[in-house]
DNA sequence: TAAGATTGTGGGTAGTTGTGGGTAATTTCC
DNA sequence: GGAAATTACCCACAACTACCCACAATCTTA
């Protein structure tokens, strides 16, 4: 069964090898469309974690990320942050792409690797991260969930 | 895989010889069109480092330097800042451009050095100056940084 | 249940990439 | 016009990366 296009769920406890590389889940690389050229975007994720977006999904924030002027400070600041920890990694013969080693060494990366399917991306956790982080959410304010339910039937 | 022309993400640290030459990663060369002829424009940046631009994205600036009126001191003091410390470089057999010492200068760089892809251009920075930029930056309006986030969805 | 196909993991090899230095051509200055 | 300094071009090497092959475990299908 095939999804939705560039969409992916699920989770996968996968590993990290020697010399960075990931598989990633056949599921995922099927939901892929062809336009991406089995091409992935991998970036620092706000949390400590990698992100992984489509190709075809890169280049949207790509081209938002152009048309801020240089000029004003903070968009510098912006586009720096974002574009400077990106790079595109193509999966190969056996499925898999390479992360490179500063954000292995932002994720905190070892051999047991978490892959969360985020809908639109893709994460890579390292497994005890996650955990910690779940805890810390438990502790969200209700009334924060109230809000996310104006914008989210369920 | 090769990615949209003359973008240019991701960080790399490489090094500036005696000769003043630098490295221009094989990614980035990869992705510069043709019509560029292998050819940059370095040029001061704003922060303190070395913008790289392809030779026909400076046409374009140029062509907007044009069409500012002279009769306004800041668009005079603004153009001349410009163009005043801009120099063409073709990159040689090995990939590597040639900086001015001026910019050099400018932008502090010393034996080691981190290139940064900023999508439609490139910076050249001394690791140091960067981290502090860095730094400061940590003190921008969050509030200006949310409104900028919202209109790109990551 | 058995055979075949698919999926995840490990490692070897050949080609590419970054870096240093040498030589010839060009420019600058006296 | 000639010498010195600078610049551009070329070669060589070491490190790294991407590609390829192999195998074991799992899932699918007849």
């Amino acid at each position: 069964m095939t999804l939705t296009n560039n969409t992916f769920i699920g989770e996968y406890a996968y590993s990290l090898d020697s010399k960075g590389r990931v598989n990633i889940p056949a599921k995922f690389r099927q939901s892929l469309s062809d336009d991406n050229e089995g091409t992935f975007v991998i970036a620092r994720g706000m949390d400590s974690c990698v992100w992984v977006y489509p190709l075809i999904q890169w280049k949207d924030i790509e081209s938002n990320l152009r048309n801020l002027s240089s000029l004003s400070k903070i968009n510098r600041t912006f586009v720096r942050n974002t574009a400077r920890y990106a790079s595109p990694s193509t999966y190969d013969k056996q499925g898999r792409i390479t992360l490179t080693p500063s954000l292995i060494d932002y994720a905190g990366l070892d051999k047991d690797v978490l892959i969360v399917g985020m809908v639109n991306k893709i994460e890579i956790w390292n497994p005890t991260r996650l955990d910690e982080t779940d805890k810390q959410n438990l502790e969200i304010d209700p009334a924060a969930y109230d809000e996310l339910a104006k914008n989210i039937i369920i």
